[in-house]
DNA sequence: TTAGCTTGTCATAAT
DNA sequence: TAATTATGACAAGCT
């Protein structure tokens, strides 16, 4: 704020029969004491959104250079560097004083800011802290997207989506049994067609693994265990679970050993016993019936190999049975096991997105407080100038205004004017309902 | 003994 | 139409 005398004359921009000069016995040519120049306030770059300075406003104490006093800008030294480039075109009405205040003394104003503030911008921080603080309405977010022409990029991660698991028709999952290849089409070595974390790190190599590999899962266990691997790690022995629960009784061959302390391994356990432990229920099943091929084949071939397969033996229709059985339940036993690890994979996904949300919602109520205080300070600013302003204007008779009967009115164009306190306070209202009116 | 977890299986729908 | 895959539900086994 810079006091210059050498405005004068811009700051009254009075004429003779002027509606106010003539209301309010400020007549032209009569000099202000002190003029002062507002080119600290002069926010040139005011824009159109500030309604208060609408050419509506203007109107009634501009029209026909009719205004009491203009408080030019100039060029020198600016509050500019702290408004230029904002919508802070404040518009410098004065409050309502109580008639008890020294008007001659700065007065006590009111924040000349506080409905275009807490209107205008304050709403829109609101409405953004509504969006995160309930959880993201559609709606609101997509009103929000509209408003700020947001471009959050949050989403789901739905690349995270497991790839196609069709590889898994090629590779093969290991049993017990041993057996030598005898096609090309799937390895011996066995996978699922999901290699998951680092539990498997182990076995990916020797599984040849393929096809859905999720970044990590904490969830994930070995996929499609194979008790076979037990022999190379003793300490995961005990995983081995063996659900031959739905076997009928007697349904088993009689060979078929009884797990009578399944789950726990005897130290007289012999490997063989173990072994069989190992096995599962249509391996059993299998070695019972006496096929001539192994489970893994059974699963994993393609089904013209399949086929192709069982077309070269002569087998019953029991038989024929319980290999289709074998090699239905051996692919849906792997399904449910992609499945699942999609399942967990999806529910960390998920996690990790809402850390990532919460992570965004705590950077953005710590950006709302900085601009909070950002624009009180302003407001603060905003508001000393306009009492040193106002404080420093004498009429014709050198007494200083009333602040009770005049206030500073901010125009478009960049000048300040005294206009009678009435006026202004009529031209707040209309514009109120204004904002009202657009916001319904 | 019990709770919680894992895994295999079935049924069913979708591909 | 057959084969395969995906998934919810259930049950058994394990810790």
């Amino acid at each position: 704020m810079e006091v210059n005398n050498t405005t004068a004359e811009t700051l009254y921009n009075g004429t003779s029969g002027d509606l106010l000069t003539s209301n309010y016995s400020l007549a032209p040519n009569t000099p202000i004491n002190q003029n002062v120049s507002l080119h600290q306030a002069s926010l040139g770059s005011c824009s159109q959104d500030f309604s208060l300075f609408s050419s509506e406003i203007e109107s009634p104490t501009m029209a026909g250079s009719s205004a009491l006093l203009q408080l030019a800008p100039d060029n020198s030294t600016g509050l500019n560097t702290t408004f230029g480039s904002t919508n802070l075109s404040g518009i410098f009405f004065p409050p309502q004083l109580n008639s008890t205040v020294n008007e001659t003394a700065s007065p006590e104003l009111p924040d000349p800011l506080g409905g275009l503030l807490d209107e205008a911008m304050l709403d829109e921080i609101s409405l953004m802290d509504l969006a995160i603080e309930e959880g993201f309405n559609p709606v609101q977010a997509s009103q929000l997207e509209e408003e700020f022409d947001s471009d959050s990029g949050l989403s789901l991660d739905s690349g995270h989506s497991p790839a196609s698991l069709s590889s898994s028709e090629a590779s093969s999952s290991s049993s017990s049994s041993s057996s030598s290849s005898s096609s090309s089409s799937f390895s011996e070595e066995g996978a699922v067609g999901y290699s998951s974390d680092s539990e498997n790190v182990d076995f990916e190599e020797a599984e040849g693994a393929v096809g859905y590999q999720p970044e990590y899962s904490k969830f994930c266990r070995m996929s499609y265990q194979d008790p076979s691997q037990l022999h190379y790690l003793p300490y995961l022995e005990h995983v081995g679970h063996n659900h031959t629960y739905n076997m009928a009784p007697g349904a088993l061959d009689p060979e078929e050993p009884k797990l009578p302390n399944a789950g726990k391994k005897s130290s007289k356990e012999k490997p063989s016993e173990f072994l069989d432990k190992q096995m599962s229920r249509d391996e059993h099943r299998a070695r019972a019936m006496k096929i001539p091929f192994t489970n893994d084949k059974i699963i994993n071939l393609p089904v013209e190999e399949f086929n192709e397969l069982l077309s070269k033996y002569q087998l019953s229709e029991a038989q024929l049975s319980l290999i289709r059985d074998i090699r239905r339940r051996g692919k849906n036993k792997m399904a449910a096991q992609n499945c699942r690890k999609r399942k967990l994979d999806t529910i960390l996904n998920l996690e990790r997105d809402v850390e990532d949300l919460q992570r965004d919602k705590s950077k953005l109520l710590r950006e709302k407080v900085e601009f909070l205080k950002s624009i009180r300070q302003m407001k603060q600013k905003v508001q000393n100038l306009y009492q040193e302003v106002f404080g420093r204007l004498r009429d014709e008779n050198g007494q200083p205004y009333s602040p009770s009967q005049y206030a500073l009115q901010y125009a478009s164009d960049g000048s300040v004017i005294l206009i009678p306190r009435a006026v202004a306070d009529q031209q707040v209202r209309r514009q109120e309902r204004k904002q009202k009116d657009r916001r319904k």
